[in-house]
DNA sequence: AAAGAACTTGAATGTTCATTCAAGAAAGCC
DNA sequence: GGCTTTCTTGAATGAACATTCAAGTTCTTT
């Protein structure tokens, strides 16, 4: 009996990277393995398919950006700190270059014109998890009275979920860091109101 | 001496539609065929290929969405209305099934990896044009008193595309049309203040 | 009505790509 | 060490696709 010569999350994370450099479609197997060193036949053995690979990939993403949700949001003086360093950490990425400038999860529902229910599934259980992470959020802001009830903190995840959304396609166009910043501040500054 | 058979402008709208639905890549000749009426050999004599279709197509999108901008944002009695029309209509579009949930610029932007610098000029003039009517539109209600200049128009038309590319991005994942509006409402208020 | 010019057609071409599979290599077990 | 099981390799396969082009069609001019 043998063991597997692959660490699994090395290489979803690996192929993550591939897929959000290139784009799931454009992403050939060739650049799979290239990016994540295994051949196209242990690809196959492992995952299916293409598809299955981003599958996969998918819940490995999906786990990396809640780790990293609670990581960035914990740990300040106040619950809209951490709010304000979440969407900076945005603006961050975004301008990187060649790198993430787009939610996986949402580059590939546009990517694919008609996805697969489990792949279109996945990605739900995604963005419904990031969101109860904003819901939470806002619902200890406002244990902590740090924004009033105006509006349900239901009303401001979605703000700030639409408000993150364009925020990073106004990024593809390769703005100044500058604007970037002001925009986040002001998205900031609207949704806590 | 004969003349072509087909109406440019009939043929480039029909290739828009067919580009949108299914986005550029996943756009086959044959799609396009059925699509515009226009066999390959024909495409190919127009426009050169595929890609010669598609700035043709950019540019009488263009054309097309700046008519759009102006019928829609003008003979209001206030400036703003004006505005409020035009987000409410970019809701309705994003409401429909199967049609333009995204902006044909900026979909064929993140459709393209690594855009032809071609490409990537026409679609740059699209959004250019598009913010100036834009900040026009912000002049003209800090001139009549509608809005404050705690911040200028050009910041102000950054919010609103930056509002609107997070409202069509937010469309994709198929919310209720109620939400959509809440946000649009939202951002509207949010732009003005 | 005949010739010529321009346009249209769609099968053929060559390329790219996901997927398969048979042969080879390595680990565990006796 | 030999045997079995599992994993890895990468060339072969076949489908899908953009593009070409030679033959066919239609219009205009004289």
């Amino acid at each position: 009996m043998r063991n597997p010569e692959f660490n699994k999350e090395q290489v979803l994370r690996a192929a993550i990277k591939a897929f959000v450099c290139k784009g799931y479609n454009k992403t050939s197997m060739q650049d799979l393995k290239q990016a994540t060193g295994l051949h196209p036949g242990s690809i196959y053995c492992a995952f299916g398919n293409k598809q299955g690979l981003l599958i996969a990939a998918l819940e490995q993403y999906n786990q990396d950006s809640s780790a990293k949700f609670i990581q960035l949001v914990s740990g300040h003086n106040s619950v809209l700190a951490g709010l304000k360093k979440y969407i900076e950490n945005t603006v961050s990425e975004c301008s990187l270059d060649g790198a993430e400038k787009a939610c996986f999860s949402q580059q590939v529902l546009s990517d694919l014109s008609h996805p697969d229910p489990i792949v279109e599934e996945v990605i739900a259980t995604n963005v419904e998890q990031w969101k109860n992470g904003f819901t939470n959020l806002f619902e200890q802001a406002l244990d902590a009275n740090e924004i009033d009830n105006s509006r349900t903190p239901l009303q401001r995840t979605q703000s700030v979920v639409m408000g993150i959304y364009g925020l990073r396609t106004y990024a593809h166009s390769h703005p100044s860091s500058d604007v970037l910043k002001e925009l986040a501040q002001q998205l900031f500054e609207d949704v806590c109101r």
